[in-house]
DNA sequence: GGGTACATGTAATCAGTTACATGATTTA
DNA sequence: TAAATCATGTAACTGATTACATGTACCC
């Protein structure tokens, strides 16, 4: 039984990145990231190197490395990896959306706590999104994102509003 | 230097899931996770066997298992459990949210497709959203849910809603 | 020319995921 | 009584996270 490498969402993050790049180098991707999709979902920077390289091993990337100085690698989609890619993307997804928030899991259990405890947590959620909803804005000011990004970011805006005014009606309503 | 063993999000999910019951097992955990908060954060049921047995260690759980039968191990909290859990609860916290959403990673990479499959991939998403809305508003519908699990409950109705307007918007302007 | 921030990686650990396995109940 | 589903775990693997390490460029 050949074992069937599986690729993840950090696999397709890559090579989504390569392919809006032409070529890329690992800190370029996390440059990348951390100004865009990283704000929804983050990717530690050592996956961002060790990806690729089992990327270009499955033969989706190719790979060149400098002689001289740094020694960076640079990668570039090869046409099976823009075949994966491709195919990835017009796939429809049942996955739902995981929506991870370290707050929410605290108010979960808010019994444990004393309302004013839960008060200020509340606050202080609605305080952070309030500073996430001005990046948001900030970014979008930028005329030049392409349309499926700004697709993206208007989720972020979307979102961060909601967010919002629910923790300012939670802290108010305990 | 003695190596602090830090607690996970899945530590004080099991904390949490212990605390509310009183005391509980394992597959309790799992169910409990399956009707509520893991509808927003998914945590694998083998984690919700590890993560006890490594909290008991800690001298955050007790345990007790069965001599008969299944030698089930049902846990409880111990004092420590119960400080270290609500000193959690309490703090605020500076991690920002996470949303994974293979959906939106998909869009974020729609340059790669063609509108018609982005379309389709939006429609599909605004459906799977509607459904999730249904089930939670059947949730909502039971009486005695208490009143932190009910805010949460509420993240889950406003996200949905968004999400819903969200795709449909996707959808329609591409 | 010393400090600081940026750039580029590697290593070790640990958590998360998937798969496997099997016992106990219910139901057809 | 056989099949299906619920219940209870363990094992193996691999991806994610953290920490380490060092090179290069800039600036004070």
């Amino acid at each position: 039984m050949t074992k069937r490498p599986t690729l993840t969402p950090t696999s397709y993050l890559v090579l989504g990145l390569v392919a809006r790049q032409g070529e890329c180098t690992s800190y370029d991707m996390k440059v990348m990231v951390s100004q865009s999709i990283g704000y929804f979902w983050t990717f530690p920077h050592s996956q961002l190197y060790a990806e690729p390289a089992r990327l270009a091993e499955l033969g989706l990337l190719s790979e060149e490395q400098e002689t001289t100085g740094r020694k960076r690698r640079t990668y570039r989609l090869t046409d099976a990896g823009r075949d994966a890619l491709c195919d990835w993307v017009a796939e429809p997804t049942d996955e739902p959306t995981e929506i991870r928030d370290l707050a929410v899991l605290k108010l979960f259990f808010g019994r444990m706590a004393e309302p004013q405890q839960l008060r200020d947590l509340a606050e202080h959620a609605a305080a952070a999104h309030r500073r996430r909803l001005a990046d948001y804005e900030a970014i979008a000011e930028f005329p030049d994102i392409e349309k499926h990004e700004r697709a993206t970011l208007e989720m972020g805006l979307n979102f961060e509003r909601v967010a919002i005014s629910y923790w300012e009606k939670v802290a108010a309503g305990l």
